[in-house]
DNA sequence: GTCTATACGAAGATAGAC
DNA sequence: GTCTATCTTCGTATAGAC
């Protein structure tokens, strides 16, 4: 059913952001999602199948929010707009923004077909508003600044200063990149 | 003896930063240390234990290094060195950083106690010279996204751009953030 | 201090009942 | 389509020889 492969997603997910994909079983998956371990299996074929699944959704819906956050807007406002998305996407998906950030630089893992989209579709998506922002500015190296200023700013805020706004997270972004 | 441990940890380090900790088998690291696998566990004690310790190293390592780019500067040229410093770093150890990178955001594993001080200490170096550089923004926040910037930068650089210079992307990192 | 051999549990995957 | 039971491999850790 597809509540069930909804469930088994979630908690995946849930699991592997505090964990990381190899510390983290079937078993436990299949536990926290209220199912039998044959039951994720039927569904996915095989551990890094499950999480190609997993992946490539997160990567195709990060990517699809951040062209839309800058969606009409050009130079500096589509910077800040997509910066301020990347922030929201990441409060509202925490577990996807973790689960990226541990995976995105390993080489040689199974998953990673979907893992190279992390980096080519999101962080291609800011080398697109950079590229018109600041033409005469190397675009991929000021696109992953940017990203990462982001990325590692956001998860601070939720690993460890959950009560802060997302304003003041914004605004600190903004005001560490011109 | 002292030159088994070396060639542990450092056989250890490469293996782990590809595939993370748990998806490395202490098999694996004997062999690429070309020990048995005995010796690991009578070096350290057990896996964990194996991690703790490098990665304790690692971030005294990291934190000492920064520390000392700093030293004698103030404002904004303590905040370059300290910027560069950490790419230069990151060019030298870059299994480190791949490994820093996926672990520190990940909450209740074993070798917590190691990962934290990424964050405390490191990121910490960052606060120091950002407080004094600029004391009107949030200082904290500040830190992390310049800490970010130069880390996700500084792996794009290495992952997928080893060609580039170490002076390309500093400049670029610099003209990302004021 | 380093090796080989082995105990023991954990984890991915499959088969078959319902 | 989901469950339980089971197969098999792999991995941590220990024991004991050298």
């Amino acid at each position: 059913m597809a509540a069930t492969r909804e469930h088994i997603v979630s908690a995946a997910l849930a699991l592997v952001a505090d964990r990381g994909i190899a510390a983290t079983s079937i078993d436990d998956i299949a536990a926290a999602a209220g199912v039998a371990k044959g039951s994720v299996f039927y569904n996915f074929g095989s551990k890094s199948a499950l999480f190609e699944t997993i992946i490539a959704e997160g990567v195709a819906r990060l990517t699809a929010a951040l062209q839309a956050a800058s969606d009409g807007l050009t130079g500096r406002a589509a910077v800040e707009a997509m910066v301020t998305q990347l922030l929201v996407h990441i409060r509202d998906h925490p577990d996807f923004a973790k689960l990226a950030v541990a995976e995105v630089f390993r080489t040689g893992r199974q998953w990673q077909e979907s893992i190279r989209n992390i980096r080519e579709d999101s962080i291609g998506a800011f080398r697109t508003v950079v590229a018109q922002a600041w033409p005469e500015r190397d675009t991929t190296l000021t696109a992953a600044a940017l990203f990462g200023a982001t990325v590692i700013t956001g998860l601070e805020w939720l690993v460890f200063q959950p009560d802060r706004s997302l304003e003041d997270v914004r605004d600190a972004v903004l005001a560490t990149i011109r």
